[in-house]
DNA sequence: GCCCTCTGTGTAAACGATTACATATTTGTT
DNA sequence: AACAAATATGTAATCGTTTACACAGAGGGC
């Protein structure tokens, strides 16, 4: 491995002289900057970052923690973050963690000092607690809400996109709508949820146990839920499903049963998947710009990382958007490319107590 | 951010024994062992990662670059090679390149003393030049051969695996099959492409031009290719799609065009995604075990990195399996979960040449 | 000619860990 | 009792950078 040393010599400079060219730190002549720079190209010389983090204590590294998520949201939330970091010159680095709270402490350990601040996506609830790490390094929360903590979060607009969803659902003429559920432990289930009832009592309809199905994100769930809700006596005729891979499992399942959609059964989703307008009949979603969600996760971290972590904490949101389809009876004609789908940011004002930020969000339904 | 130093003073004892029962690397009493473990754990200390890294020239870290993928495939991989990593102590620092030389080219220099080594995703061909790369580092190469240099390969048995769904295809009695193929630049496309066309070698039907329609791997080139394909004035009717997004496409066109699927159309796609057997009707693929592809490359990387670049490479492929469904019209009585088709490993024994290689493709085939 | 300010360069001290070597202490062997 | 061997600990060099400080020479203003 050559080290600056090696160039110095080879190009009969100090070291100091070579790094201020390389680095544009200092002055240098015209000449032997030329010099420096041709030398450094032609042995090939790449500085050795674990010393340079040494000594500027930057690592020019941004940790991800991420459980582990579904395939659609996985892959564009890191084209999202990739992408900033790249512009401004950062590196990711990605670590799996099964969203167990000791887990996820004993991935933080392992970052710190490998990275300059962390993303965590932690969709479950029990994982509140990591809230209470004592991190000197900035932290910004994926998917999910600290309490009692000062952390920088984003969040998607759940509880609206669900109630808007099943507000139209429900102008189609819908009272019985089911809903199949996320994990009772996962933030971004309990807000969709959250928007559905909201959507009801909107609407003057009193919510019914038995149409609220449990799931866990996946078609299998929803393939299951769906059944099950064929065999109920009283048969809802509209299902809402809290994400859209446990919707394509429903339509699967209604699919087979020959129960025609939207017709006999409408259905819906959230997230808004490629896949979704693929579809037999194309389904109707909450558009969540993904994407977007982590290029701004990083933008928030890297102002955390310029602001040494000093900096009033923020709580965004991304907002969704309603994509209606013909599995809820909507007209089909619908055909742009989904990424014109632009999800706008709302930012909120940083708030100093979570009991502030709560009322905000009663207001915001 | 507290060092060895501040806990070697706390605990009254030197760095030196610090280092050694933190890492157990030496002899250390009972008693001091328990002090400075307790004395580490309540200053939260955490070893400076690049201070060890450069004195060890380690860093435990494995770089991946990746283009910009689709979805499930992204994340798969992505699972694999995390959890082979994190088993063995390693962390992953990830990157997307566009699949340009220049790029990859930027990005391994980027990554160059951050890592002990690096998997390279390239699918595809132009980026063959990237065997040039003077790396001295290790290296593993996915889903494309570097022809020429010696490089640690791992790739997916593509060939057959298209051959032996067309096959099946010819079985059920179909003359005339066309291809949605996947971009001519793309090693596993024309991989797929190949193993197309010798399947109709092997039933004596001549390839013909028209029926090998381009596409890109997306969902929407899917559609558009079989739009094209039934405004033919000679209609095939089958469609093998060189992966499963475009093979959802082109179901989409072909419902709304009201031609059923499998009556008038067979459709078959590849990658067994998970969403493939929740289409209407369930989608005939290819399966391929992408995060043991993951695995396994990270496993062939870690090799290279403890035999330190110097051992006798490799070139691995892993196997696919057949998984027949109703879009060929095959029974749809199948519903195992997909994860208990697995892949198995095909090592094939390290080879001199790229020619003697090539002549081993030629037999496995 | 003196002093000041630039510019271009070099010297050497950090940064935080590991580890070869030296030293001090204990234990065991004869 | 003497000495060797094993155990426990400390000292200091080292890894490859960056950067504060020092210094030399050039140019300008008085």
């Amino acid at each position: 491995m050559v080290t600056i040393k090696d160039v110095a010599r080879e190009a009969n400079m100090s070291v100091a002289t070579v790094s201020r060219v390389l680095n544009g730190s200092g002055p240098a002549s015209e000449e032997t900057g030329r010099l420096i720079r041709e030398v450094a190209g032609r042995m090939r010389y790449v500085p050795h970052s674990g010393a340079r983090s040494l000594i500027t204590s930057k690592t020019e590294t941004l940790g991800v923690l991420l459980p582990d998520l579904y395939g659609e949201f996985f892959s564009e939330i890191i084209r999202g973050m990739d992408s900033t970091a790249q512009r401004h010159g950062f590196h990711l680095l990605i670590s799996r963690t099964y969203a167990d709270k000791h887990e996820i402490e004993t991935a933080m350990r392992a970052m710190r000092g490998r990275v300059d601040g962390v993303v965590v996506l932690s969709p479950d609830l029990d994982a509140d607690s990591l809230l209470n790490l004592p991190s000197t390094m900035p932290v910004v929360l994926l998917c999910s809400v600290a309490k009692g903590n000062e952390t920088d979060s984003l969040t998607i607009q759940n509880c609206r996109g669900a109630r808007e969803m099943v507000t139209h659902v429900v102008d189609r003429g819908h009272q019985r709508i089911a809903i199949i559920k996320g994990s009772p432990r996962n933030y971004d289930a309990t807000e969709r949820l959250r928007g559905y009832r909201a959507a009801l009592r909107d609407a003057g309809i009193t919510p019914e146990a038995s149409l609220e199905r449990e799931g866990d994100f996946t078609e299998a769930a929803g393939y299951a839920a769906a059944i099950e809700l064929l065999a109920m006596r009283k048969r809802p005729t509209a299902i809402f499903a809290a994400n859209d891979a446990m919707a394509i499992g429903a339509l699967s399942a209604l699919r087979e049963s020959g129960v025609r959609v939207p017709e006999e059964m409408a259905v819906a989703g959230f997230d808004d998947i490629p896949l979704a307008r693929y579809m037999d009949p194309p389904l109707s979603s909450v558009h969540v710009p993904i994407c977007e969600l982590g290029e701004r996760a990083v933008e928030m971290l890297l102002h955390g990382i310029t602001h040494k972590n000093d900096h009033p904490r923020r709580r965004e949101r991304v907002s969704t958007e309603l994509v209606i389809r013909r599995s809820t009876g909507g007209e089909s004609a619908e055909r742009p490319p989904p990424n014109t789908l632009k999800g706008r940011l709302v930012p909120l004002e940083s708030r100093r107590s979570a009991n502030e930020f709560r009322v905000q969000t009663q207001q915001e339904m």
